[in-house]
DNA sequence: TTAAAAGGTGTATTTTGAATACATCTTTAT
DNA sequence: ATAAAGATGTATTCAAAATACACCTTTTAA
């Protein structure tokens, strides 16, 4: 059970974006340096969350990219669901694939799903601000000057 | 996000298993039968589950396998949890291998933590007792006689 | 007006781990 | 002795994720 590393990398794009305030941008490469994550996979990364609609991004000499809302309109739970796409946790979960036979009576289903809604009940409690309440720390340890 | 199909494959093979009573062996040939898997890889899971002290197998003509303790002390969650070893959701969950500099200072390791902790609390909610309350029904979806 | 700095985009390759298959062995009741 | 059952180690296939490569577009400051 895991998570890809894509949504890893998207959450930690977004706490190194948000810790940038009014007209202050944040740049593909500085966040590449900090986490020691290719240019390649940022740019990837930062792509698909501007397409997403979560990072404004401005182009040319000057640009970068920001928050596209407040950090506190960014859900965790929403984010993660969005970004890990498929939850097929049982083969039965996918009715295209799914050939067991018994899962019309079968009750596993049904305590999987609730237990992954219970998953997301508490990650839709957080928002990206709660991810950067410790803003100076982030800072510090990402060896930003404050 | 995703459970290993062997997971899934335990869950159904015990279930299967727990339909027999008394006397009663279930044998790896009616499994795979049942549910379309491989004898191959049923059995790779029987063995599996033998190891866990889940299954008690008998070997020999007339042999097979059966529950090796009541289904209600067979807990759903303590299950998933020693079949998908594996819960490094985020790079910092596995200290071997992380290298996230703000890991220190992160909140999100905690956030999905405590989801992940509430994923569980459902399963462990069930046992295998309850997956297999349905007995006739789930017999007659197998083809089954009763 | 052009060079440098920034992001955009499509495609290809590598890696990893799960899923599956193959081959052969051991045990035991009849 | 033999057939029915499980045991076990190894090899192969496959898919998806992770990563890398190449080249494009936009913007602005010198």
């Amino acid at each position: 059970m895991n998570l890809k590393k894509y949504t890893d990398y998207s959450l930690r794009v977004l706490i190194f974006t948000g810790l940038k305030h009014g007209e202050e941008r944040a740049r593909i490469k500085e966040i590449s340096d900090v986490y020691n994550i290719s240019q390649e996979h940022v740019r990837k990364v930062v792509h698909d969350l501007v397409k997403r609609g979560l990072i404004e991004s401005t182009r040319g000499r000057g640009g970068g990219i920001r928050l596209a809302k407040p950090a506190h309109e960014i859900n965790v739970g929403m984010l993660v669901r969005d970004l890990e796409q498929d939850f097929a946790l049982l083969e039965c979960f996918d009715k295209g694939v799914n050939h067991c036979v018994i899962s019309p009576g079968c009750s596993l289903k049904h305590v999987i799903n609730k237990a992954l809604g219970a998953f997301f009940k508490v990650l839709e409690e957080y928002t990206l601000e709660d991810l950067i309440h410790n803003e100076e720390e982030l800072k510090a340890l990402m060896g930003l000057s404050t």
